[in-house]
Order: structure tokens, then sequence, then C-alpha cells
DNA sequence: CGGCTTCTTGAAAAGTATCAAATATAGTGG
DNA sequence: CCACTATATTTGATACTTTTCAAGAAGCCG
């Protein structure tokens, strides 16, 4: 028997654990959907240097490009652990209502990305938590499930340095849990 | 005789000169294709205040949202003088390829918009210079053609007084022309 | 253990925001 | 036609936030 959580006819969903990376810009590949977890994205520059270039997070649809150019036009790393599946499933080409879904998460969390650059650190941080966390999960977070400093400091165009003093003071106020990150490499899961 | 710069069975193009409005968010219209001039878009935060969400160019489409959900999600206004056709024209649906194009074009922006958080004054506002401008026009720009300090200030996430600074010093290096933009109230063209 | 990576923290420096005022122009109404 | 108002840009002085640079602490891994 099957598992029953897909369909048949689809191909099995594929794990990415935290900081892995899930595909590379001009590789090949399918588009997929975010069952669970974030994902974070970015163009290479001019001079080569990866920056930056958008978030998507669950029911998002990830590298869409490429069923239009036929590779990835960003790079693809999991900022937290995530299962996606194929997009689209069966069908070789995407329905228009999907497409049009697909268009406005996309513009939807294009203005997520921009907020998340705007007001002092601790609003950055507090807004990147929040919307990483999800407004359907209000109760404490705890700093575990948070990405790398690194990867909070490249979305929120701070330093690692401030991100972690502003998690500090967060954790203080009570709004994260008083636990600090275990330093070192991040242990592989 | 119908003028020809358009297909006859298409509505006729909309003007939107500089700073004007374009549709509000929460408001009914059809989406449009952006045949030149570029557009600022703005999302109302919980709080009922503004916030800048997007900029989009000439080639790209706008409002798409409107045709999944039945109205505007964004407040759009013109940077600059504008040219729009509604879209998709003929079609009541849109096909799949230019749905995929449009998904890929907002991807792009938005990785765009975001580009402009980053760095420092002069290499945010100078981006944004870049990006107004269009790649394929590398002379030197009049600061006439620009759109106002308070949008470039919302835009790139600096002050007025910033953006002022950092364009007379452009000026003063040769990158703008030496012309300052006329103070007061901008004159309706 | 030693090397590597990540997180934390301190002090000084740099950049930008803030506040305020001056300048300049378009539109309005007398 | 001319004050008068409203809006937009420029500029200066100061205060504040964040960056920078550096070092230390803490965990993983070979």
């Amino acid at each position: 028997m099957r598992p029953t959580f897909f369909h048949s006819d689809q191909s099995p969903p594929r794990q990415a654990s935290t900081g892995e990376l899930i595909y590379t810009a001009s590789g090949t590949g399918s588009a997929w959907l975010i069952l669970s977890g974030s994902v974070r994205l970015d163009r290479t520059e001019d001079r080569g240097e990866a920056t930056f270039a958008g978030i998507a997070l669950k029911g998002d649809i990830l590298g869409a490009e490429t069923l239009l150019l036929g590779s990835y036009s960003y790079t693809a790393t999991a900022l937290s652990d995530c299962v996606l599946v194929p997009w689209p499933g069966a069908e070789t080409q995407p329905e228009a209502g999907t497409l049009l879904k697909a268009l406005a998460d996309a513009e939807r969390r294009c203005a997520d990305a921009i907020a998340l650059r705007c007001g002092d650190a601790a609003a950055r941080v507090r807004r990147l938590v929040g919307l990483l966390a999800g407004r359907t999960a209000p109760q404490r977070i705890s700093r575990f499930t948070l990405p790398s400093l690194r990867d909070m400091a490249d979305i929120t165009a701070l330093t690692v340095s401030t991100v972690s003093r502003t998690l500090v003071s967060m954790q203080a106020e009570g709004v994260l849990e008083m636990q600090s990150k275990p330093r070192g490499r991040p242990r592989i899961t």
C-alpha cells in the first residue's frame, strides 16, 4: 500500500533540512509547492555575489520561472526544515487559476520581504520572527526554531551582531524563550 | 477610422501622469500591462498606514490579483508618466504562457525592490536611478525625469533629506545632470 | 584535542535620522 | 496682477542607531 498523503500519480515529497541547498540558479528541475517550512531565495549579482532576493513560505510556489525559462533564476536554501512536492503535480501545464494564485502569492510575499527592511533593527527582527512563526502560532517562540543569524541578517539587511543583540533583548523582554541558541556548527538533523 | 496603435478589440490605453493615483487597494477594475513608465505599489498595514510594497516597470503586469480576488490588493501610483492597457486584452482569461511570464517578472522585480534597500544611501539611490532609467539608457539622466524625493525615500527606506543630499553629490560627480529639480508644487503636465 | 563554525559581547567609528529653517515654485483668490 | 498658501527641495547642526573591528565562548567533527 502506497502512502496516502500524496496522490499516487505524483512524485513523492522532497525533504530539506535547515540550511540545506534546494536548488541552484541556472540549474534544472521542476517547480515546487512548499508543504511546510520556509525557503530563502538568492540572486547572483553582476560580480558573482549572491544576495538575498526573496522568501517563500508554506503554500508558496518555488521556482515557477523554470516552467518558462527551463532553468532556475534563483538559488533556494531551506531556512527551516521543509517538505516540498513537484508542481504542478500530474498535469504538464498548470491551469490558469493556480497560476493566478501563484502570482498573487508572489506579490504578497514580495511586499512581506520589503517590509522586513522597514524600521529599526528591533522592528525588522520582530517582523521576521512573526513571519516565520506564522500568524497561526501566537505562542512564544523558541530560539532553536529560527534560522541562523547569518540568514536573518541577510534578510533584514542588518549585521549578524545587530541581530544577535536584538534577539538577546527580545529574550529579556519575554518575547522569545529565555534559552540561548547553541553556538558552534549546527547539528545535522 | 480607429487609431491603429492598439487592436480594435481592446480598450484604449490609459494615461497617468507623474504622481497620479492609478487605482486604490480594495477598489475594482481590470489588470493592466505597463506600456511605458514606472509605478509604485503600496500596501495598507494593520494600522491603516500605507507602506511601499513594490515597483512595476515597463512590460510588467499591474494588479493581476484582481483577476483572482475581484479587487486590488495594493494602491498603484505613477512614478513617472505612464501608458497602460487593460490586460488581458481580448480574452477573458489569460493563457498559461503569459501568466508564467507575469509570474517570472513579478519575482524579478521583487528581487529588484529588495536590492534597492541594500548597501549605503549612495548605492541605493544610484541603483534606483539606474532601474528607472532602464539599462537601455546609459546616458546621463536629468533630475527632472526622476520621481519625487518622497517617493524615492519610501522606496529606498531612506529619508527625504538623505536622498536629496545623495542626489546633490551625484550631480557633483557628474552622474546626474547638473540641474537642480525645481522646488515647489510639481507642475501638472 | 585541534580546527572550524556559530553566537555573544564590548568599544569606537561611521552613517543616517531628526529637527529646523531657508529657498523656490505652482496654484488660488482677491 | 499680486499677495498668499501649500508643496517640494536644499541645507545645517546635533543625536542616535547601527556598523565595524575585535575578542571570547560554546558546540560539532575529524
